[in-house]
DNA sequence: GAAATTTGTATTGGACCTTTACGAACGCGT
DNA sequence: ACGCGTTCGTAAAGGTCCAATACAAATTTC
């Protein structure tokens, strides 16, 4: 049980903590006041003058105007300087490539949103530099202006090797330094995430889950996965696998006795994804059946076979979740991916009357994706906004001597 | 995503932090020289020394001898005053009660294990009471010298209502503000935690766990439960709930089918506990089954039938542990409860062997608890010592006008 | 247009920490 | 036994930072 130490502070390291305080709280509060930041933050009317004078040298905040109170001088109002820092966001889907340039106060200045080709390393490099070239000329500004890059992948990013595990649709992607190689996108600092993992941090920051505490976001698509909000943070686990839902052992049988290449896949993904909706129509009789979408039409539309199969979708992820439930006890879970966006409607009903069947403890809220598609490029934006914000202070603290 | 903003301090905080910090790394380094906590904090001489004054003057912490360098003059070393505080831990256990008297130190003073008999409340509560005073009179302190009191309890406390959920051992103790009782049994500010979760802390601070960021303690016995320590804190879940795998939707057939006390029970205890050990060597033909622990030693003994159930029991809880594995990739799982701690010889190889299996991730390392029935008592022994720390200093800082 | 109110800044004082310097204590070698 | 190098502890001086107080500036209300 490591346990993280209080640490200790010297009078010169005060500053630092208090700017850092008071960006923080412009940030959170939007065009604030002085007497607004003294409140918030607990400190006097000076000394927040003070460190705004300073994050106002550095170009970190600016003054925006002024409150017109009930009675009394005019407050000056301060806000986060947008051009401070830009964050480039990078979604590495199955068919698209999007990106997006959104400056430090949150804004997305521009966007592309490209239906791209191969996969391979050097093909998509190129792409996606040619990319990000473009928006950074679209919004006036330089490539070494980029703050951060966050890219959304699939699969597990190995920090050590620099591969990318379990990322089958990604070919070549999974030799050793592969993912270095994303630093030549931009020349800023860069960091790589789970996709799933960024779509939950997107739904935690500006989607259904911002004001709950035990979050997690549950994608069914394609593929299966979850990623895990607690208290704001993303939990990744020992080794980042956290929240690989796609191996939850639930389905038909015994994986090992059945189908060694399931096993791999993973049981749950095997028959709760895209496809194995499709294996389950199939197996009720519908021969034809050739995508979940069509299945969950045909359900819409009444037809027997494909209200079953959707019956047989429901049964698994209700037992899925009721697994996520007996161990993490969430407040909400937010279903996105291809089916759980576009089969929510026929899904969570069903799932939410399931659910407490099978756990007697309280169940979470389920929802339905408001993000949809966007979800991974948001939680990128979110998370290299917050980044970001340290990335500046730091780089202005170190250049006060 | 409530995100925590950071805090601003003032010149007389800043004392309070280094004092706090000195006094942590006390604890953290034991009997430990000037120099070395100046090292170890970052902070000059002259301000260890002042410090020390502080927490000396409140009796927090005292010199213990001198240490002889190579060369140079000796530093006096310092360490905690057990005296400064004393944590009472308590089992309320199935079968015992037990009790230990800890001082800040984590020095065990006293202990008592007593095999009660009635559960009642008002029963329970004069028990505990007589032997708080017993252990407190022996070591040979008062009743209010104990800095703090933690119970460790099956089932859920709704700290809301105080009553005691999924705790079907302690009749009584469901109603509303019955766990508030429990402040009759020592005049200090007390917890109540789930044994589980206490038993996880236990191993995580004192047993196999220790130098683990991730890890779990699943507890197989009369009943199931598993408790989750991440970066060396409990993990609760939104209402306390969290590693409650009895309701893992693991097991043959449907709960809802099959049978509802089952599903109340939940599917996983029903087949793993001690009793879904019997009833499954029934099923196998051994209709004289009556305990786990005799299946046990029949399989070891060689006994076909006896060796069929084991293997039943392996595979529950491999995909138990293959659920918990893919929610949340741990490092370590240490196994405990009666059956995990007296069958795991049996079912420790065959389960490691199993997982690989049925999660393509990397497995956490599995191990059988060392600590055994003593895990939950140790817990509440560290848990209550982290808490106490902070009151006694508070108590101290209070006292600096 | 004056009073009331709120905002922003200048000044003073205090709390804290570090640096520097020096005396105290100890071991080792001669 | 004595000196020397080394380490430990403390004292004094200096610097940084913040709060409190006081006051000037700006704005609304009556």
């Amino acid at each position: 049980m490591p346990t993280d130490h209080q640490t200790a502070s010297t009078t010169s390291m005060l500053r630092v903590m208090n700017e850092r305080a008071v960006f923080g709280e412009i940030f959170r509060l939007g065009p604030v006041s002085r007497p607004e930041l003294a409140q918030a933050t607990g400190l006097s009317k000076p000394t927040i003058s003070v460190a705004l004078a300073n994050l106002g040298r550095a170009g970190l905040v600016r003054e925006v105007g002024l409150r017109a109170g009930p009675a009394g001088r005019s407050a000056l109002l301060y806000e986060v300087r947008p051009e401070a820092g830009w964050v480039l966001a990078v979604d590495i889907g199955r068919s698209f490539v999007r990106l997006v340039l959104a400056d430090l106060a949150g804004t997305i200045a521009a966007r592309v949103d490209d239906p791209s080709g191969s996969r391979n390393p050097a093909d998509l490099l190129a792409q996606l530099t040619g990319l990000a070239d473009d928006l950074t000329a679209r919004v006036g500004i330089g490539r070494a202006d980029v703050t951060l890059t966050v890219f959304g992948t699939p699969g597990i990013h190995d920090k050590d090797t620099g591969a990318l595990h379990l990322a089958p649709n990604l070919p070549g992607w999974s030799l050793p330094g592969a993912v270095d190689r994303l630093s030549a996108v931009s020349p800023s600092p860069y960091l790589v995430e789970n996709d799933t993992d960024l779509a939950a941090v997107g739904e935690a920051t500006y989607g259904l889950g911002r004001d709950v505490a035990h979050f997690a976001y549950v994608s069914i698509g394609t593929g299966t996965g979850m990623g895990i909000v607690i208290d704001g943070k993303l939990y990744r686990g020992a080794r980042g696998c956290a929240g690989e839902i796609s191996y939850l052992p639930i389905g038909e049988g015994d994986p090992l006795q059945d189908d060694p290449a399931a096993a791999r896949r993973g049981m749950f993904e095997t028959v709760a994804s895209a496809d194995g909706i499709v294996a389950a129509a199939r197996r009720l009789g519908w021969a034809g059946a050739t995508s979940a979408k069509e299945v969950f039409d045909a359900a819409r539309a009444g037809e027997p076979l494909a209200r079953r199969a959707v019956e047989v979708e429901v049964n698994h992820v209700a037992h899925a979740l009721a697994a996520v439930t007996a161990v993490l006890d969430l407040e909400l879970i937010v279903l996105g991916g291809g089916v759980g966006v576009q089969g929510g409607d026929l899904l969570l009903g069903p799932v939410q009357e399931r659910l407490p069947h099978l756990v007697a403890l309280a169940p979470p809220r389920i929802e339905v994706s408001t993000l949809g598609a966007d979800a991974v490029l948001m939680g990128a934006v979110a998370v290299g906004l917050t980044e970001a914000r340290d990335l500046v202070l730091a780089r202005t603290v170190a250049a006060t001597p």
